[in-house]
DNA sequence: TAAAGATTGTTCGGATACGAATCATTTTTT
DNA sequence: AAAAAATGATTCGTATCCGAACAATCTTTA
């Protein structure tokens, strides 16, 4: 990224275009500016770390998930990944047939399937996550130390308002 | 998405869960719930606005970013809107295929694609736009009104660090 | 000016992404 | 218990999405 325009410019210019409009520029950053870096934030993760180990960006998130609650029903990953079931069954084939996970039928509800991960996605997480870690580390310096949390709240924030406008609009 | 955890449960049991390595748990809310609110509000659109329309995510920020610089070139397009040249030149077909947007050839440099909104394109932003700009304001009103152009900054700031991290690596 | 190098948009192959339809299983209803 | 409803994951079709290879065009070099 950082194309033809610097965030400074295409602000300025974007005020200009609309000023005809009566709109929320304050809204309109928020917005944009939190596209902008969760986009440059994701595209940094997939050239660096993830890239060395020919990881996607999802592959990675499932990986993750699973890491953390395994044993874990497949919507559950779903949910906490914020992707369609649908996406994940792809997403889960790969994985497996890298033998970084394993699928298993529930015996209590025939229905479910629960995923672990296997021995080397464990080992592969355990490396993998806190050179993850340390990426985040550098990244979130760009907020002031004494703001981070309260940044941190701030975009919780604003993830509770947009799941909660979804209004139980289950993504599938 | 609002899975089965809340977001608090779901950082107690991480923190638990990987106490035993040494982390930057600050970071790791910050880039964690950085995507989750992403991934909410770009849901929120699609579920929405977009949705009614038949646009996708991608589709309306390169009407967006075609509405606010045209006549502008792909390349630009695709620094802007954050993906790669090759994703663009499928949606701009399925654009173009819409009539919503022309293309056309540069007459200064023959490699370079010029794009500009039909008059329908035009008249499909200018109604579009307001709408987005009020679910824009309504989710902006999760962070009190005092913070909102610090929280702007802070966006700001993560998404140059890590721009700049990417050191000319054109996502090419 | 001719060759080498750089840049741009497209094509190609493979993975991701989602809604709708489907199949299997469980739960609820009658 | 049989029928109906609900809940899982998967399959299917289609639209992204990206890196790599490519052809066309422009720029630089010798």
């Amino acid at each position: 990224m950082a194309g033809a325009h610097t965030l400074a410019e295409t602000e300025r210019h974007v005020s200009e275009r609309l000023s005809h409009m009566t709109l929320d520029f304050q809204a309109m950053a928020i917005v944009s500016n939190l596209f902008r870096a969760a986009n440059a934030v994701r595209n940094h993760f997939e050239r660096t770390v993830l890239a060395s180990n020919d990881l996607s960006w999802t592959a990675f998130v499932v990986l993750w998930v699973t890491w953390i609650w395994e044993p874990i029903e497949t919507r559950q990953i779903a949910e906490e990944g914020g992707f369609s079931k649908a996406t994940l069954t792809g997403v889960l084939s790969t994985l497996e047939g890298r033998k970084l996970v394993t699928r298993e039928k529930s015996k209590e509800d025939g229905r479910l399937v629960l995923v672990r991960l296997t021995k080397s996605g464990r080992i592969l997480m355990d490396e993998l996550f806190p050179l993850f870690n340390q990426q985040e580390q550098q990244l979130s310096n760009a907020v002031p130390a004494g703001k981070q949390t309260e940044f941190a709240n701030m975009l919780r924030a604003i993830a509770q308002k947009a799941e909660a406008t979804e209004a139980g609009a289950t993504k599938d």
